[in-house]
DNA sequence: GCCTGTCAATACGCTACCGTATGGATATGA
DNA sequence: TCATATCCATACGGTAGCGTATTGACAGGC
């Protein structure tokens, strides 16, 4: 099934068809490549319609992270939050970062795009909250304020790292039990083994 | 002094003026922004000049990156490898790693670049090499084969993810002191005790 | 059955960049 | 001194994208 025909089946298209379509091509091709005419392409029509629906293209784009950071950027917190047991929550939600894909590539076609004035503040706000999330478990764990900050920034940021080295670097292609050994490597030197911290005074 | 102005005394350009004016632009605002035209008026001249010394847009940059590899790339690794113990020679490295910007700066720009061809193929060979490097100091420490590569894998990432969130985030500007307790903080969480590790037998 | 609002096609002008062609300037050395 | 090699300016044609203006198609409410 083409893109046209695709089209001539939904006939009619919404602001969030094209909002859609731009986070497909921020996944796929990164920011610079969310472009009026080449989407309409993509999507079977030309740019008469989308300057129905937005005034700009920067107007697509910040409704495009509008809509990611509300609906996708929190969604692993909100599962693993549920978790009572801090180590258990890090543990999961260092595991469940490790699974899936389209979240990370996205996140991280973002990151290269931080000098874009509509998508730093996006980042900033989203990666904020998830390193104070971060700190929170680790608090919860036992860690002092200071070292909370700190292992949640280094925590956070090998994830970040990771991303860059893995997806875009292809570093080399790990099999799956590589991966698995170093996820093991990662929570063993980042989380703190059970009973080695005893609870901070301050 | 103006650009112009510094090109009157200079007269003409060579090629090497050229990559090093677009290794400038590159730190200021990444290999995007490598534009003829716009590098031209730069350095006071017009692209009747550049198509003298390169052929295209991608031979300057192909040229840059050479050049970059072999001149600074490796300039950091150089000094510190003259220490003999492995602990000192990490605890260097990280130390050094967090002084000086514009190479920093560098890297962090090409990392947002690694979909262009000429790209990719640098940062591979310089990040696996400083891996590599990280790898062997982990395993004169003691680290066991497995070991050393995870931990060296987890440690660049934490340098390459830290060098988004600081310098293209700016999550926030820290203190001189702040800088250094965080880096007191990696070291002691990335490089084991002295000690703490009894040599591995693979 | 037609009017109106909604979505889309077409055609246009504008900007920024790439790369080519060609001739001008200048220094150097024979 | 003048010839050649080196470096640069100018002018041109081409592409890709942005945004605007105008008209067309069609569905639903009246």
């Amino acid at each position: 099934m083409s893109v046209a025909s695709a089209r001539a089946e939904r006939s009619r298209l919404s602001a969030t068809d094209w909002e859609q379509a731009a986070l497909d091509v921020i996944a796929e091709q990164g920011v610079a490549a969310v472009a009026v005419e080449p989407l309409a392409r993509r999507l079977g029509v030309t740019k008469g319609s989308f300057y129905w629906h937005f005034g700009t293209r920067d107007e697509l784009l910040e409704a495009t992270l509008r809509r990611w950071e509300q609906a996708d950027a929190g969604a692993l917190i909100a599962q693993v939050d549920r978790i009572a047991d801090p180590r258990e929550r890090l543990l999961e939600l260092f595991r469940r970062t490790s699974r899936e894909m389209r979240s990370h590539v996205i996140y991280s076609a973002l990151l290269k795009a931080l000098d874009h004035p509509a998508v730093r503040p996006v980042m900033q706000r989203v990666s904020q909250r998830r390193i104070q999330y971060l700190s929170l478990a680790y608090r919860a764990l036992g860690l002092s304020r200071r070292d909370a900050t700190h292992r949640s920034r280094l925590a956070y940021g090998a994830y970040v790292g990771f991303l860059q080295l893995m997806l875009l670097l292809k570093l080399e292609r790990m099999t799956a039990e590589e991966f698995e050994a170093y996820v093991d490597h990662v929570v063993a030197t980042l989380i703190p083994a059970r009973g080695s911290v005893q609870p901070a005074a301050d």
